[in-house]
DNA sequence: GTGAAAGCGCTAACAT
DNA sequence: ATGTTAGCGCTTTCAC
């Protein structure tokens, strides 16, 4: 059998203190005279103490845990809210995010809480881990409009923070990337390249994000001199670009240049490309979004508007930091800018 | 301001019961009269009361949780330990990994604590987040052979349960596919199809899983009459997948068949096969290993050697959560048969 | 079947 | 600067 961890009252024992004493030498609380320190270290390390997280939690109220949400539509199946959080996980898209996420609460000794949120039970289920004080607060991705679960969390008085703008009427803090800008330098690219026939392919129209970054692609080409662009709508995924890219090219052979709304359809627009006896970017120019790890290992490499996604998501841990430390009691939103990072494709 | 949250007493006082009864509702032990059930149940609601989950941990002396713990060599640096656990996490193979464990851990209520250990530090991190209660158990998933966490863990007599063979020495459960098994139904398809000149790119040969595949498909491509198998070794990514075909096929022109040891690497040899002109499957078949989530996304579609890894999760799960109830205390192997999935590859 | 009471291990006033 | 003390909210004997 497994004896008995240590409890601050043995270590105190050991050292010839009080339970307070030791307490304040474990928490970093000055007022604690040199001698008697090393005395409680030394009582720690001799008996291998180490501090129950519970009591602790117990008494300041903090769980000194976040919770790293991906909420979204899913079907309502075990097999099928599997297949949404492995195919979340495995877009790069959200590798980058998580490595920003963990590079902010690593140096505090924190770790986040996965959880998938894609039905009504399940987004229930988050509101309730969170009331529980199982965690401080959520840090919510959502992968489509009107999500509910900002709003469940807002009016729970819960602390949270978005990747991506909330929904309207849902005051909380978040953190995005101008997607109209964005837009505007694929279409800027595009145009300086020559390109005169140029068409792309969406994100879901109903993410925001998605709207933004073909409304701001349109403008600028209508400035460009193309005020009528091929639009087809893609899910995101490389197989949903290629297929997009057939269609687009069946419609207008002529495409010289393709703006996609993300890197996984941009390489999925190439390969159909190829697989159509197109040269990118010779005959056609590709051009992607997010910068994500599959932009620099595409054939050719991808040029692709970047999103800084490891800082977003590190300012959205913060943001949700100072709400939880009470630093913060206003929703803030912090828009970061897009930059072009010129590959082979375009 | 927030008002306090109800406790267990205000909802005792509300049904006009004790707080040991609602304990017990709550936790659903019978031996409560049915109306009583219904009372207290009420008063659950109109209070809108939610049980604290550290008060509950610091008595049952269980946290509940579980820790999903990525290990593996990696950098020193922040950028570095970022990038390892972006690049972790969108390789396929780990997705359809975590999407088991999730299928487990749902029905329970329970969410994994997502920590990632590369560096000796990053290790006492986790060894130290256990002992602290923070976590009952841990998940390991090592990427690389005489990785010390599985072994630190279990010198310090906490509950873990690893996807791989653990190293020699120490003694704890485990899952895996047998790897060898695995190689040789590459070879056997390789075989059948007319393949005469074979060759194979094997994953870091320090990880016994790589090491193994490439025994089963050396020791069944002898039996197939090819004794010697060109080698190279690559990395389970992509692009070390298509430098490593390259290689290949300039020391071997005339190769016409090789088997990969993960889907990653597979698509890589795909690619470089179509640079240098040659198509998959006429002129050379190829074959993966795990069926991720890349393999029916293949150009052609990826025949492989396919784990059950949703499966493999699971039961790893399950063998972490027995230990953790004290309802086994010796540990075990659980070994999944490997099984080919043919699609156009080979 | 239900209640009273004793902690779980810790922090934070408050004394000293 | 250190110790004393009173809980945090819950589960769990043990009486009744």
């Amino acid at each position: 059998m497994t004896r008995q961890a240590p409890t601050l009252e043995d270590v105190a024992r050991e050292a010839g203190v009080s339970r307070a004493t030791v307490s304040r030498v474990v928490n970093g609380i000055r007022n604690v005279a040199p001698d008697i320190q090393d005395a409680v270290r030394e009582a720690i390390e001799r008996t291998g103490y180490a501090p129950n997280r519970a009591a602790r939690a117990l008494v300041t109220r903090r769980a000194e845990t976040i919770a790293l949400v991906v909420s979204g539509a899913g079907g309502e199946s075990e097999q099928e809210q599997s297949a949404f959080a492995s195919r979340m996980l495995t877009d790069p898209f959200f590798g980058r995010v998580v490595g920003g996420v963990i590079t902010f609460l690593r140096p505090r000794s924190m770790y986040p809480v996965l959880m998938f949120a894609e039905t009504a039970e399940a987004r229930r289920q988050v509101v309730s881990y969170l009331r529980q004080g199982s965690a401080d607060g959520a840090l919510v991705f959502s992968t489509h409009a009107a999500d509910p679960l900002p709003t469940l969390l807002a009016d729970a008085d819960l602390p949270c923070a978005l990747f991506a703008r909330p929904p309207a009427g849902t005051a909380v803090s978040h953190v995005d990337v101008d997607h109209r800008e964005g837009g505007r330098l694929a279409a800027d690219r595009l145009a300086a390249r020559g390109c005169r026939r140029v068409a792309t392919v969406t994100g879901p129209l109903d993410l925001p994000a998605a709207r933004d970054r073909l409304d701001g692609f349109q403008t600028a080409m209508a400035r460009h001199g193309q005020p009528v662009v091929p639009v087809r709508e893609g899910d995101f995924t490389a197989a949903g670009g290629a297929a997009a890219m057939h269609w687009l090219l069946a419609e207008h052979p002529d495409t010289d240049g393709v703006f996609a709304a993300n890197d996984l359809m941009a390489i999925g627009v190439m390969e159909a490309a190829g697989e159509t006896g197109r040269r990118v970017p010779d005959d056609v120019a590709v051009i992607g979004f997010d910068d994500s790890g599959v932009a620099a290992a595409g054939r050719p490499p991808l040029t692709t508007v970047r999103q800084p996604m490891e800082e977003m998501a590190a300012t959205m841990a913060r943001l949700l930091q100072e709400q939880i430390e009470g630093t913060r009691t206003t929703p803030a939103s912090v828009v970061f800018d897009a930059e072009l990072v010129v590959r082979a494709s375009a």
